[in-house]
DNA sequence: TGTCTTAATAGAAACGATTTCTATTTAAAA
DNA sequence: TTTTAAATAGAAATCGTTTCTATTAAGACA
């Protein structure tokens, strides 16, 4: 699907401008999640102004239209990643080099399974965490 | 098992200053979730003299030595909350009012089954994410 | 109970990732 | 084209978090 990166922005209201595209080439070139600023220093290469405000601010208004995934990193930084996997799913991220890989199963047992057999990798530490509200919340909000 | 806060601390190696077994009481008496500077807060009222350095460096051992727990928050601030239950679990968080609630399944979708039966909330969004070493960094660095 | 060693702390300062602000530019609709 | 609202550059601010150094205190041991 974000294969036509133009019909993916103008399904979101989102102009296409030649940074905008350049931020989802990068990262549709890129097998590991990026930093803002490391997405920054590659925009540098292609432009001669542009300012990290730019980048930070597509990427959230990508993130935001689910064209790109955030990543939610132990050190709390934002890292972004594009995956063309449409269907609902999980990742795999790899602390060390950051390779991103798609776990399609849903239970964390399983999941850490699958990540020893699978990918022969080992599991550090997992997040798994449901947000939302509560009883009491979801009745004053509606 | 956090019952005992001297025993606790003792066995992380931790020295039992009034300060320390502070911070676990406010955490012991509060059903939500707090910031740093929300408990540094609740610090003042019983100390004249702390810094905020040492409640973010107490919370931090105490979060390393499993005997509170971090809260991975979309605003990506930092959230600790005490939680007696010693069985691997997860949580549920309210974002509205930041209740805090175990949910013993592991596996999303049933979980999500959870959340909407049982605690009669709404789930937002959830952070399912696997962290560790992917194949090829798992051979380098052993 | 006093002494000693090392961890813990206060307070100031630094840090740095992220956001805000304002004038300017540009995409794209009319 | 012309127009208009969105997008951008660049500087500056923000603010949660960490670092640094001198001082204090926990608790092991005599």
């Amino acid at each position: 699907m974000p294969n036509d990166f133009p019909l993916t922005l103008k399904r979101l209201n989102l102009k296409i401008t030649p940074k905008r595209v350049a931020i989802l080439e990068i990262l549709m070139n890129e097998s590991v999640y990026l930093s803002p600023e490391e997405i920054w220093k590659e925009m540098k290469k292609r432009f001669v102004k542009i300012g990290l405000p730019t980048v930070y601010r597509n990427l959230e208004e990508l993130s935001e239209g689910n064209i790109i995934s955030k990543v939610t990193h132990p050190n709390r930084q934002l890292y972004y990643y594009l995956c063309l996997n449409q269907s609902h799913h999980h990742h795999f991220i790899c602390l060390s080099c950051r390779r991103v890989e798609d776990i399609n199963f849903c239970g964390v047992k399983e999941l850490e399974e699958e990540v020893k057999k699978k990918i022969k990798g080992k599991v550090l530490s997992h997040v798994l965490q449901v947000n939302g509200l509560c009883k009491n919340c979801l009745k004053k909000t509606g």
